[in-house]
DNA sequence: GTAATTTCTAAACCTAACTTTAGGTCAAGG
DNA sequence: CCTTGACCTAAAGTTAGGTTTAGAAATTAC
């Protein structure tokens, strides 16, 4: 019943809908740090609801854990954040998301007029000079559609 | 020097920046069929450089590579595609593109809600209506920022 | 006080999209 | 002919983001 006692694991997951392995998960990943009770089952503030929200929405918008892990250390480690706090660190990922928009956005006018010529095949394609590199996680180099003039 | 003895991995893993182990694997996907030559080597027709670089703008679309054998199966089996084809199936990209597209913008504009009153917390938040399952690929349910009314 | 839940850790497993490795074959140049 | 480089297959390894499992300890419910 006391305040300070804490959630535990199971509470926090049943109000952020995530898997207690999943909660956990994030701790080892950094993201998150719960103290411990005397029996050493993890303990969470209610700020940590908050928290986990933060990285689902952070995920959606496409950020990867280590990422999250960043903007997220942008938070006082000496008190629990405020509405101010979250507010300063959300700016920085609205303009992830811009970024993420824009990039899609010049591909997607690129298709569109490789749809218009209807090439789909060459250097002079916008489709070839790929510097987009947001999405690139388990390859090298690699350039598109290089049909060179040759035949 | 014969046109019709096609282009070996190599070849094709130079010309369109792929790793020769890439080809492979998409062979294995059934996303490129080659043949085979007396001794047992793939080879490639110069149309499947065009191939393989569209399934890379495809992935740079976000599509799988299952998602990119189906949009290629619009493609005719029986002759080498037309720009024609081409223009086909990458109107079926444009659609697909589109729709992330407004989906990150609806999430941006929620996101500036929630900046503007510094909530980020709460059932009246939009961000906690997420549904935008277009990248859970991970988990199970989960609601955003379910922070109750109580305490 | 005991039974049923939860939680704990560590390690194995999972999917996607590949890469790397190992051990051997094919092809091209001199 | 023989060496070198490209290619072959099958299997195991890799990263991200988790889940599942197993066996044990802590809590909660009755």
């Amino acid at each position: 019943m006391a305040v300070s006692e804490g959630l535990a694991i199971g509470a926090l997951a049943r109000r952020t809908g995530l898997a207690v392995s999943a909660i956990r998960y994030y701790e080892a990943q950094g993201l998150i740090a719960p103290w411990r009770n005397a029996g050493g089952q993890r303990r969470y503030q209610r700020a940590d609801i908050r928290r986990l929200s933060f990285i689902m929405i952070a995920q959606q918008f496409g950020l990867t854990l280590p990422e999250i892990r960043e903007v997220l250390s942008g938070l006082p480690g000496n008190r629990t954040p405020t509405p101010k706090d979250w507010q300063k660190i959300s700016i920085g990922l609205r303009s992830h998301l811009d970024q993420r928009i824009d990039t899609l956005m010049r591909l997607r006018d690129n298709l569109d007029g490789c749809i218009g010529c209807g090439c789909l095949s060459l250097p002079k394609c916008a489709l070839y000079n790929p510097d987009d590199r947001a999405k690139s996680h388990g390859s090298g180099p690699r350039y598109l559609m290089g049909d060179t003039p040759e035949a």
